[in-house]
DNA sequence: TACCATAGTAACAAAAAGTAAAGTATAATG
DNA sequence: CATTATACTTTACTTTTTGTTACTATGGTA
């Protein structure tokens, strides 16, 4: 049914627009082992700079995926842990990793 | 522990190099229906273009997530077909989709 | 003869991502 | 008192990745 596949194309298009991005799926990677500051993120996600981080998450917080919780410290600290759907994806990313470890002796 | 953790970074960042792509899971959602022609997939995928296409195609080949069969007709035509490998993504893209499908009614 | 089909390729333009640096405000160090 | 370090961003600039458009080959159809 054509409805059916314009709806199919819009929900793996909409998913992509979440997780589909370069940094998505490492930052929520990192996030799936508990909160952690914008800096221990940063420091944990090799390769990851500044300016990738800070637009992955706004966008990751605009799509309800993680949360975000500003302390007024000095020098200022966020937390950023995730949501109930952010945290529906371990399963997902677990599944993602096993296949890629499953793989990788294997061929390249 | 350190090595275990640069080992799951590679291998998170292994994965993505394969189906990180903008236009990876996609085509696999695609090629999860069955077999399908270059052209059949061009105009299966909604603002992809031939030369992005291409480009993944050859990149999902090169991984061994799919398989190019070419048949020397003319004009010439290409069927690409998921191989074991792509075909284990299917539970991990499901999984997505179900994902997506759940939270695009809640939030966005 | 003009036009259609498939599976690409090539040259160029636009968009996205990476890099480097600076701006906050405070507190510790020399 | 000046310097340095901190955490979280923002800005300007450069490089890389994507998107757009036009083109190829060959044979069948109107």
């Amino acid at each position: 049914m054509l409805y059916y596949n314009n709806h199919e194309k819009c929900v793996i298009k909409d998913v992509l627009e979440i997780v589909g991005g370069k940094w998505a799926i490492p930052i929520i990677f990192r996030l799936l082992e508990g909160t952690k500051r914008f800096k221990e993120l940063e420091r944990s996600i090799p390769g990851i700079n500044t300016r990738m981080l800070v637009k992955e998450l706004k966008n990751l917080e605009l799509k309800n995926v993680i949360f975000r919780q500003p302390f007024p410290t000095v020098p200022p600290t966020v937390e950023y842990s995730l949501t109930s759907k952010g945290e529906e994806l371990r399963p997902i990313i677990n599944a993602l990793y096993v296949w890629g470890e499953s793989h990788s002796t294997q061929d390249h």
